[in-house]
DNA sequence: TGATTTCCCATGATATCCCATAATATCCCA
DNA sequence: TGGGATATTATGGGATATCATGGGAAATCA
């Protein structure tokens, strides 16, 4: 009933902005290609530059933000430098590439990341929280379809939905 | 009888921000769906975005607040990233999407998530406590038969009512 | 210099904003 | 306790802004 004239500071409190949600996006000829405009936005609040690397485990690329990078280097240096572990992690590295978007918000994918994930005409935005992934669309739709028939036969995996991360007020007490 | 109209809000001890009831609500010509009043308060009072994705097990959508992202994000870190378990909860992040609400209180569904749920031109939005679904009416109804007919039949599910902890699962069926 | 890459502009599709309205629920006051 | 006045809600439509996409021109590189 008041105009609230104080929505303003709450909005985003400790809330996240993840990568969220699925797209295709058409690879132009020149090789080109539009980032989605929501996770655009989350790169852009955060004044990141957007990374994209080989996933280490599937047929994908991996987008991040620098810090996901940064963890990586941490976790290297933190590390046994023989292991095997750390040859791996470096090996995510050296695929990266920080990538520059056009005024229209669009990347351009080389060669190499374009063969690795088997990239026609079309690339398939997958996001899972804070990086997202850039699939061959079939090819990720099969893996959603497995997923999908595991967890119906499987069931769901157990998340610890008690203490949850950030709930102040809920829960009476008590 | 205060003459405070706006202090109303608080007294409700932290427990009544649950999602009840069931409604049903037109999809117009442009994918355009009405959020329910009452969910519409209980986002509004704590300030939450609204998340939807797709159910694991079911053909319907999922509504819920950004603790429950945040703690499938949170879960995801936290596990094997090889494990299928982590492909699973990765399909629920890369379905989700945070809906803008419009100024009438309105969500627009993509075709994604229209054609999951099998949704022509009506949704049906049931309550289930700290999270809501959408359906299609009538398999809503059809379900909704059958739960009852099994629960005459089986017995009920056995409630144990006391305060529970809070640690269970509490239907985290995506 | 030839081949790319980067910049700039155009365009159709579609989401978003803004306003209107009918139906219902809520308030208010006699 | 009614019953009229007022607010809220769900719904629709037109206008406007945004987005994805494509192509030409300028800049860069090898």
């Amino acid at each position: 009933m008041p105009d609230e004239p104080e929505l303003i500071a709450v909005n985003n409190g400790g809330n996240v902005d993840l990568f969220l949600s699925t797209f295709e996006h058409r690879i132009d000829k020149k090789g080109r290609l539009s980032v989605p405009a929501p996770f655009r936005a989350v790169l852009e609040r955060r004044q990141d530059p957007l990374y994209l690397f080989k996933s280490l485990t599937e047929p994908c690329l991996e987008g991040c933000g620098p810090e996901r990078i940064e963890q990586i280097v941490d976790a290297i240096d933190s590390m046994d430098s023989l292991s095997a572990e750390v040859a791996t992690l470096q090996t995510m590295l050296s695929s990266a590439q920080e990538m520059k978007l056009d005024a229209e918000g669009r990347i351009m994918l080389n060669g190499d990341f374009i063969a690795f994930a088997a990239l026609d005409d079309t690339a398939l935005y997958a996001g899972i929280g804070r990086s997202f992934q850039i699939w061959l669309p079939d090819r990720y739709r099969n893996r959603e379809a497995d997923a999908r028939a595991r967890a119906k036969t499987t069931g769901l995996p157990s998340l610890r939905l008690g203490r949850a991360p950030r709930n102040q007020t809920e829960n009476g007490d008590g």
